[in-house]
DNA sequence: CACGGTTTTCAGTATTTTCTGAAAACAACC
DNA sequence: GGTTGTTTTCAGAAAATACTGAAAACCGTG
């Protein structure tokens, strides 16, 4: 990032970016993509990509592609602005709308993939025929990773669907469990 | 990973590790480390470092390295045999407990720095005195995303608990919400 | 405390991922 | 349909990351 300006809330920004790009990293996520994101998210405002390009300095292709990625994830908009040719971007600013976008695509891009490879491999081992003990416990961890992940989609499908909402119910009802068994704790109840 | 045998179940071993494999990688953990937890969690045996870099073609340091990876994210552990001077290594089976680790282990690595980080710039933002609608604005997007990571945080502590159990009853308790919200859905309410 | 077996470390190398910049494609306007 | 301002693409360069292998450290034993 340039050494733009110096009053308290440009260091914040500037502070965000590179906290988001680090967190984005170590979660298989461009550390670029993640910074225009938190650009974006933290401004507020809708930026063309040469202030983009500037604030970040990072190259046009650069910038052209992450904004590209993006969009894709559904957690920036692409805007126009009267009189001006340029595009603009910004980012969803609802917290949880975000939230859901990512959650889903992550579940599309990796979980789904990995379900159908464990689908298969399930079929091929099954077709073992032989029974030996080994042979049932291996299906048995099989099974169990494709139980724990089809939950993993049911849950997410549920909590993350495109209808809306769900993610902080979600959120409620965990924090409810939690107080409530916090509660039945202090009164003894094991 | 060496061609070794050809029956269905060794295959089936193999395709895992690969999947396994990719999927780690997209999540920000090395691809050879993801390997080598899937084949220990697969086999279910007690491997020592040789066997690991035989099957998967992988230096000894590599494997040594990985190890002591898995080792600390509590995914994997040191045994020893009888009259056996080597260490032998066996991944946690119980895929809820394996579970757990790993995301306690994630939050700890990349929730906590990053929720630290945002209340470093919460602070700095507050010192800013002047109370403009943006920075208005851009403090509520700090609050915003201090709230979001300090429930997953909390949610996390309590599912996630040193203690146990939690996570099925999490997955049980959402999935029962689940079901009952469609039943609900279908009585025709909105 | 020297030896053989084993594990760890880490400088250097290889691989993968990301980024750049210039050229091509595009699109609004005249 | 040519001109101009803008965006996209992508081959090659740079940077980041992961891996190797050999040397060092470790460790039980005689």
């Amino acid at each position: 990032m340039a050494n733009h300006g110096d009053n308290p809330i440009t260091e914040a920004e500037d502070r965000f970016v590179t906290a988001w790009g680090q967190m984005g990293s170590a979660w298989g996520i461009s550390r670029t993509m993640a910074e225009v994101h938190a650009l974006l998210y933290i401004t507020g405002d809708a930026l063309c990509t040469d202030d983009i390009m500037a604030r970040l300095e990072i190259s046009r292709g650069n910038a052209s592609m992450s904004l590209r990625a993006l969009v894709d994830w559904g957690i920036v908009f692409r805007t126009h602005k009267r009189g001006d040719r340029k595009e603009y971007f910004v980012a969803e600013q609802d917290i949880w709308t975000m939230a859901r976008a990512i959650v889903r695509e992550r579940l599309k891009r990796e979980v789904e993939p990995l379900l159908a490879s464990l689908h298969e491999i399930r079929d091929l081992s099954s077709k073992s025929g032989a029974e030996t003990e080994a042979i049932e416990a291996h299906n048995e961890r099989i099974e169990n990773l494709v139980a724990i992940f089809e939950l993993i989609e049911l849950l997410v499908q549920r909590f993350v669907s495109p209808s809306g909402e769900g993610l902080e119910a979600a959120a409620m009802l965990l924090n409810q469990s939690h107080t409530r068994d916090e509660r039945d704790e202090r009164e003894g109840r094991g």
